[in-house]
DNA sequence: TATTTTGGTATACTCGATGATACTGGTTAC
DNA sequence: GTAACCAGTATCATCGAGTATACCAAAATA
């Protein structure tokens, strides 16, 4: 029990530091949800950068998160996809925005 | 649904605003595994100084995420607790402790 | 008697994440 | 012809989260 306390700190903290900012998490949430073009998931997530969501997409197609793919027709067209290992994130987004829905109200009310 | 997507864009924002940096998460973790004093807490997370366990304490009191009670017997004895409303981020923690043992390998064997 | 433990506070500093702003080269719509 | 859209890049500035280090008084332990 004491190892076990352990071993879950530290995959705690591994998960925080992969979700690193204040950007990832709702990129991938935006790119799951469907949005797929640069200026798409931009407008998605009101307050993002350009300078941000470049830096992060860049990143994470780095770590495999996200697939790009360019379609070199005129004009060309660039896609972000997800890819199955960020789908593993979805039990966290979801238990996150859960938790916003139900109780951040419990603050705001205070 | 699109409406949808912009709720759940700021519930999830709210939930990592709330989270706020690397230490919020792990010391709610420990203190729910049982750890009361402060000594005690700083020693179950290698790496977090005295400066940061307080001010997050302390943030974490306002905030009615954790119940600072001394008994003031000699010596005194402080002793943190956590609260209900601390408790509710039991599945966000739970995913993440899930997430970082099962796919952060992804990334280290990478 | 000396060291360690407890529950912190005080001060100084760093550095990296983020923000602001401007720009580019190509394409398409008005 | 010009205005807007696409997919970004390039610089510069900032600011606060986090680190490092030292310190405190009281009590327990060796």
């Amino acid at each position: 029990m004491e190892r076990n306390q352990e071993d879950e700190l530290r995959a705690l903290q591994d998960t925080l530091y992969f979700i690193g900012g204040k950007w990832r998490i709702p990129i991938m949430n935006s790119i799951c949800n469907g949005n797929r073009r640069f200026r798409e998931i931009e407008r998605s997530i009101p307050g993002i950068t350009t300078r941000m969501l470049s830096k992060e997409l860049k990143d994470m197609e780095m770590n495999k998160l996200v697939k790009r793919t360019v379609y070199p027709d005129t004009p060309v067209l660039v896609e972000y996809s997800p890819t199955e290992y960020c789908r593993t994130f979805g039990n966290i987004i979801q238990a996150m925005i859960d938790w916003g829905k139900a109780y951040r109200k419990v603050v705001v009310e205070d």
